[in-house]
DNA sequence: GATGAATGAGGTTTCATTCAT
DNA sequence: TATGAATGAAACCTCATTCAT
């Protein structure tokens, strides 16, 4: 094998690496599928990573900087149009887009979705941790961007943190049945069914108007 | 795996393997933990079981069996009330209480909820089959329970797979995170939670109303 | 776990390993050629041992509770015949009997003997701990056995730990030289050998004699 | 190994790897460890060296080069003063003064002395080559000078070779004791001490003398 | 000449499973 | 039926050595 620089050749086993534990899961993968996949011998690989596990580790990592980025990125917005003057159509549709590009970050394509939702889950508490991180990390935007909408007076009072952990934990099973079935997930169509959701609700209009109280 | 020699032993065991799996994990766990915490000789636990996958597979296949069982029995309810007779809060209160029912059944004990959010995930292929299966099965309770409610005009229209699936991932998400942070899991407050945020939604009353279309 | 499940088993594999290391060295010995020659499978070692190094630990602390058995056997015995009553070639026959009881219990065999002053050499700090722990217990032999004769009056004052080591030293230096020639040691010769050279010296009675002081 | 092309740098080489060699041992010391040490890249000592072991060898030889040189130099000294006009006490002088010298050699420093007696011990069959030669170099200065002591009749008659390796490891001893204890190496002290007992043993004279035979 | 990235053989150890008792 | 000693496949990782730059 020829020589690469120190980063371009990380990231390629990172890569070749992602592409393994997907298919295989991490336990049946071994390091040398791995090597054989990145075209480089076994004993490389821990130039790089200090061992199997931290190569997951680093990948998870990598997906933990993406959605810590985004995270920045979005916690400037912050609107300040009057609710009156915005119907829940477009409430929901600015609210989608914005789920959109939260999916598109993290759910970069299906073998990061598989990694983070099934073989990553239940290894040992440090990938435990960095799972919670992302998680954080994760609920901690659909958090503040209810917080913010709740301050501008577009949705009313609840416990943002929960309706937060909700809403990831909604989109994400989807996204894991998704994966179930083989579909191909469409990013799109699961934010806007999610938003759907999550902005309005189940219940039909037909319901008994609530009594005054008093 | 022929007869069932003595099923009172069998169900010790997997009690005892399900509390091993649920504080070590099902890798670390070895089958010596757990046929220490039987009380058993390590060769005995193998006239019970197949081997240590299948030993978490009936754990699975039990909590299975027991969502299936309330599918059955939730399955015979439907209403007939008119929904112009039924308020909003008396709606969720209902639904909270099916969910709180489910809640129950699934999560059980903290043990199998961690097993089947944490340790179970990504082990092989059969396994992820029955956590498919017992998937499922919630979402479709949850489901069967939309489309009734659908029917008889209390919820609006809305493709209830997705909605039964988005739902039983928020709860299971809720539940992960207090898994995570060590608290007791209050499923009460959970079903409450839940139901409002997938009932009514989020966005505000003071939101513009919807335009008129033509 | 910490009981021995079956000592003859363990007496077994030691045997075998000891021969194995003799042989090939420790560090050219693999866990496999041990197991084979004591017919186990390689797990089963694991079962009596924590890793190689400490079959090989085990090994040197059987020769140092020999050597130490040795030393409570000998420390009981005390002559109380005045020097004046026996000759130096007694002396020396008497010494040379003792110190072949050393030999033999140290060096009982080739294996034993190669090992000790080989291959157990330069290992470890944990093995050179028993190496060490050996050496002080021959050496502590030797030195008891010069301070009674000291006390009786048989030998001049001398410093009893430096002699000690270096009879310990130069009988070893004899032995790994019959070692090194692939020829069968032969302890009794190297008793007596060394005895009569640290009895009475390499010098001639024809030497002048010392001129009177003052 | 063909030529060297820088003697300076492969010294440079030698002697850091003879300080890592000593504080660390042969096989717990990487290639890496000594190049760091040097100063130079990994591969560079391949360039001076065929291989680690090599690198241990040239350290051994150098030794044995010094010993050979003193043997030589040795070996022209012969007395003809006859024996009747020696005191023991000035013979023993002139003895520790040349034991003095050989200890002076081989161990001139801490380092060595641990390689020699220590590290490179058991390692394989050429070092161990090595080490016999050096053994022999040794044993060898001593022999010869007891044998041209007994012809000039100092000495009385013995086994000039058996004798010799007894002095020999009798000093080793006394010397790896020293290291052990970490206390610095007294040669003085050592040649002396050691001179004494082998010159005139360790009896005393108060013994009752031999019997006439006959 | 000098470097250090790449290599891969090889050894130790674990642990699910078997089977003689 | 119950046992637990024995097994051996399998996997990780190290590190001396090579070789492209």
């Amino acid at each position: 094998m020829s020589y690469m620089r120190s980063p371009d050749r990380q990231r390629h086993i990172l890569a070749c690496a992602k592409r393994v534990f997907a298919e295989r899961g991490f336990h049946a993968a071994n390091v040398s599928h791995i090597c054989e996949a990145a075209g480089i011998g076994r004993g490389t690989l821990y130039l790089y990573f200090a061992n199997k596990r931290s190569v997951l580790e680093a990948i998870l990592r990598e997906t933990l900087e993406r959605v810590r980025t985004l995270m920045e990125r979005q916690s400037a917005q912050e609107t300040t149009v009057p609710p009156e003057k915005v119907t829940r159509s477009s409430a929901i549709a600015y609210s989608a887009a914005q789920l959109r590009q939260l999916l598109e970050v993290v759910f970069q394509d299906d073998d990061t979705l598989r990694i983070l939702l099934r073989e990553a889950v239940g290894l040992d508490v440090d990938i435990e941790k960095v799972l919670g991180e992302i998680d954080d990390a994760l609920v901690g935007i659909v958090e503040r961007s209810l917080i913010a909408a709740q301050r501008a007076g577009f949705i009313r009072p609840l416990d943002p943190r929960a309706v937060a952990t909700m809403v990831v934990g909604g989109v994400e099973k989807l996204a894991l049945a998704a994966l179930r079935s083989d579909a191909p997930v469409d990013l799109d169509r699961l934010a806007t069914e999610a938003t759907r959701l999550h902005a309005i609700g189940t219940l039909s209009d037909r319901l008994k108007p609530e009594p005054k109280k008093g």
